[in-house]
RNA sequence: GCUCCUAUAGUGUAGUCCGGUUAAGCAUUUUGGCUUCUCAAGCCAAAGACUCGGGUUCAAAUCCCGAUGGGAGCACCA
């Protein structure tokens, strides 16, 4: 073993990494440390004296399947297991507030738990938790549902949290009357200042008789802002979030579905709690911003004798450059920096899916990332390289060229050229009908050299004989010449002016990137015409676009 | 300020729970090479990491303590 170690190592071993090998694959020898370890000294020793070449034919001689390579370490696939977890028995959930328009952040939480519920064989619940009547709507209530739909991931059960609206007053009765649960009338400031200083105020001083007053007139007397309720927690605790949260609050807004019926709306913990405890939620997967209200829903649940789910947190998922939050993206539409929600340099959805980015390639990278609870800031190339993956096997390859410079061509042996549509896979062709004049990129025609010669990809090799702002050349008969300038071109008679949308990083540190759009005018081929819209197609040696438009395409990335 | 979470190559992670069979695996990025009528894809190779300081132990990325960096919570938002 030693011989070996040191074979691997450049001809030199030691002995504490060969005793530790030997204590790894013989546990039996680890109360006997002190015996073996001054053998291995002088093995070591002795070993370390041969040249690596005696070393070699030593091995050879005596074990020569140490010279077979190692075995490379199999990686784990998919996610680490669950805890507490039952093949077939798992239900996880995804519970989104329809408050915006769904974006990575939303794809990782509902990815992970799809994928949790698949690995064990159980079930999946989307639950719309829409208990602030104030800023949820039907339009992103929509929004969501068709980006979950685009991500391939299916429910077996959707619901809402406001379905549930009579259970929360069931149960926050029963809280009062356990004396779990107080109103509280002081003022929100006042609120604010107690929790902080730790100090419970009189209120909570109330007996239950009191309580149930008062909650009967939550419902009707008091005014948004009099009184909630909050749960007898505990005023000292050093987790600020158990120093008797709210559960119920007034709020008079219409609610999307329910209207103006109920105006006494659980908090995020209750409705947490009692929902999840209720669908029957095994494993509660969340961001980790929500670490702290672990001990308070399990808090809630114990003192309502009800099941209680695991709890689970990883990271937040964002791009570098690319804001998730509704507070930036919202006044850069206003300003009209981007357009909507579905800009491609947005981290949205809708904008992921108009930029080309496919869910196959979203759902890798995001199982990619696994379940840390480091902060995760990914880089955007990170996805792409899963996208290009994806994309790259059924990309039709087409012609651009970005800044034209025409060029003449003399004696073309041929009015059209047939161009296979991808280089491997079967894809068809097409055929371009030409004549003496072509477009190049301006890229190409700077670098190209007077009497040198190019080869127009399809078509042929070309000799040039002009250079300057059009470019003129000749058609070589055997164009054979291989070690030169491969490049694409368009024909002039039939181009096709399309724009080019570059999208490129939104915010640079904390500033807004002014140039983070690049638009160029570009010709492309008639067959562009004939693609579907959204299809992702590769412009040769320019990267993979999608097609936005009949007038307009967006690079996806290289 | 108080409390909690977190720290592995340029980047993202595996390994950490239960210390040794791995002087740290994978992906991406970068750089070379092969292949090619694309600067794509594919194939091969190279480069590159355990935040710092103590402690425990025959042995620490792994356990303990401390420091430092990063993030979150301290809402009648979720």
């Amino acid at each position: 073993m030693a011989l070996q170690n040191a074979f691997e190592h450049g001809g030199e071993t030691r002995d504490k990494i060969i005793l530790g090998k030997i204590l790894g694959t013989n546990p039996e020898f680890r109360n006997k440390v002190k015996e073996i370890s001054g053998d291995i000294t002088e093995i070591v020793s002795s070993i370390n004296k041969l040249s690596s070449e005696e070393q070699e034919s030593e091995i050879k001689e005596n074990f020569p399947e140490l010279l077979t390579p190692k075995e490379k370490i199999e990686e784990r696939k998919g996610l680490p297991e669950l805890k507490n977890a039952e093949q077939g028995k798992v239900i996880t959930r995804f519970p989104p507030e329809p408050n915006g328009y769904p974006h990575i952040g939303h794809a990782k939480a509902a990815i992970i738990n799809s994928e949790y519920a698949k690995m064990y064989g159980g079930k999946f619940i989307l639950r719309m938790d829409d208990t602030n009547p104030e800023v949820e709507r039907m339009e992103y209530h929509a929004a969501i549902k068709v980006g979950l739909e685009w991500l391939g991931i299916e429910f077996d059960i959707v619901k809402s949290t406001s379905d549930d609206m009579e259970l929360f007053y069931e149960k926050g009765m029963e809280l009062i009357n356990l004396g779990k649960a107080y109103i509280c009338t002081c003022k929100r400031e006042d609120i604010s200042k107690n929790r902080r200083e730790r100090k419970a105020c009189k209120c909570s001083m109330e007996d239950i008789e009191k309580n149930k007053k008062n909650w009967k007139k939550m419902n009707d007397k008091f005014k948004p802002g009099d009184a909630v309720v909050r749960f007898r927690g505990d005023m000292k605790a050093d987790n600020a979030v158990m120093r008797d949260p709210v559960l119920f609050r007034i709020i008079e807004g219409k609610h999307y579905t329910l209207g103006k019926k109920y105006r006494i709306w659980p908090s995020y913990d209750m409705a947490v709690a009692i929902e999840d405890s209720i669908d029957g939620v095994t494993h509660a997967y969340r961001s980790k911003e929500f670490e702290l209200r672990e001990e308070l829903i399990d808090a809630i649940l114990d003192a309502l004798k009800m099941r209680k789910p695991t709890q689970g947190f990883f990271s937040r998922l964002e791009f570098k450059g690319m804001p998730i939050s509704k507070r930036i993206i919202k006044p850069l539409i206003e300003e009209g920096k981007v357009t909507w929600y579905d800009d491609p340099r947005l981290p949205t959805l809708e904008g992921l899916r108009r930029r080309g980015i496919k869910p196959e390639a979203i759902r890798k990278f995001i199982m990619s990332l696994g379940l840390t609870k480091a902060n995760t800031l990914a880089p955007f190339d990170a996805l792409e390289a899963f996208n290009r993956k994806f994309v790259d096997a059924d990309s039709i390859r087409l012609f651009m060229v970005s800044n034209a410079k025409k060029l003449t061509v003399k004696n073309l042996p041929t009015s059209s050229v047939e161009i296979p549509n991808h280089p491997i896979n079967d894809m068809g062709k097409r055929t371009i009908e030409i004549d003496k004049n072509f477009y190049i990129s301006g890229d190409d025609a700077q670098s190209i050299k007077e009497g040198t010669q190019i080869r127009l990809l399809g078509l042929g090799n070309i000799a040039i004989t002009k250079q300057g702002i059009e470019l003129e050349g000749e058609f070589v008969e055997n164009g054979e010449k291989t070690d030169i300038p491969k490049i694409q071109w368009v024909s002039q008679k039939t181009a096709h002016k399309i724009k080019m949308i570059i999208p490129k990083t939104l915010f640079i540190g904390d500033k807004f990137n002014e140039d983070s759009l690049e638009e160029l005018d570009v010709f492309t081929e008639p067959y562009y015409l004939q693609l579907k819209e959204g299809e992702e197609i590769q412009f040769v040696r320019f990267g993979y676009c999608r097609k936005d438009s009949q007038n307009q395409a967006i690079f996806t990335h290289k």
